[in-house]
DNA sequence: GATAAACTATACAGATCGGTATAGTTTGTC
DNA sequence: GACAAACTATACCGATCTGTATAGTTTATC
């Protein structure tokens, strides 16, 4: 009968749970200075002292929704990019059909960790950190996926491939345009076309 | 003998280009919520009602600073990529070096107006749009070159060598990594050479 | 049912935010 | 030198910011 009835039995989700969720949700629809810590409290219904017991500042909280949501997208990618992919040759340009969905969902508003990197330019803060944190994790995967295709040269080919899906993704944003994904993929597939592949040998164009 | 003296005789630059002129150094610096208006006044050494004169809101001079730096910062991408090129030919490819150069600066902080759309989410918010328009104009300008360089289909390619462009960046930013920009010109070498030129009306590997 | 921990609610501190009011000084112009 | 406009300096407004203090309530555990 207590203030947790109207939330089911306590806990389904922890406290911090509840805190880290919606910090994730406005920090990524509004950023990171213009969320504040009120506006979070308020929107999870739990009082500022619980926040405070479970991150010592907002610097901390921040640190802690680029963890959380570094892992649920890292995740959500690469589920989603198997799932679409007959061979392990097809990821790399499957990729971009993943970032088309991603762009077209209405609360698409770009990518956190480059957001993040934006508000705190500082290389140093450990916020700024975290967001290259990310995108070294991804790339390693990505280059994974490029090195089991047999290509050659694989980092090369897999900073390429990046920078198509972060101009992908910043285009998208800025100029809130349709298809930026099916363009990079494009533009991806000359790419992969033009590298030697170590199991045939020789460069197949196509 | 009045306070002006100190800044050789008065004036060489008005009191809106001063301040105008800092607003533009500390957004790009330091991001557009962390920059207050305080620290303007106190870097520009103008008193706060002056700048309330010129601009009447922080908005206002976001949105000044923006198209001040959309004028400067194309009129100079233009300017270098033109003098380092030797035929209208190279300028797509003489970009990727320019922006090495940019991204080797000491106080790269990334692209001001990626950083603004990252800010300020909302597509319908002016500053938002400003930055989609500064976009959309350096496109317009690429895609001329990639005309004249005599490729059909100008608008994919120029979309392809915006991603990259938009990818490098980006990189350059969160990742602080050395030669984005020369490993994106690879990236785009090889679009090109994969695009139809109607000038010979084949293609040409290379 | 007693106890400790978790949690809430409210109030508040101290700083900073964007923006305004006002009075006095400096400037260019006649 | 008179006058209007530009500019400075300071003080201030209300709102908001991060973070803390405190007292009371609810929860889980024994």
């Amino acid at each position: 009968m207590g203030l947790y009835s109207q939330r089911t039995e306590y806990p389904v989700t922890s406290r911090r749970e509840l805190i880290l969720e919606t910090a994730v949700r406005l920090f990524r629809e509004r950023g990171y200075h213009a969320t504040g810590i009120d506006k979070i409290i308020a929107e999870s219904g739990v009082a500022k002292m619980t926040l405070y017991r479970y991150f010592k500042s907002k610097d901390e909280l921040i640190l802690a929704a680029l963890r959380r949501w570094d892992e649920q997208s890292r995740h959500w990618l690469v589920t989603e990019i198997a799932a679409r992919s007959k061979s392990v040759e097809e990821r790399p340009l499957v990729l971009f059909d993943v970032l088309d969905d991603w762009f077209d969902s209405n609360d698409f508003k770009g990518c956190m960790f480059i957001n993040a990197a934006a508000e705190y330019s500082d290389h140093d803060d450990p916020i700024h950190t975290a967001a290259a944190e990310h995108k070294r994790l991804f790339r390693r995967y990505l280059r994974e996926q490029v090195v089991a295709s047999g290509y050659e040269n694989a980092d090369e080919l897999t900073d390429q491939i990046v920078f198509l899906m972060e101009g992908a993704i910043v285009t998208a944003q800025v100029s809130r345009q349709r298809g930026a994904g099916a363009r990079a993929r494009k533009a991806a597939e000359t790419l992969l076309s033009n590298h030697a592949r170590g199991r045939s040998g020789k460069k197949s164009f196509g």
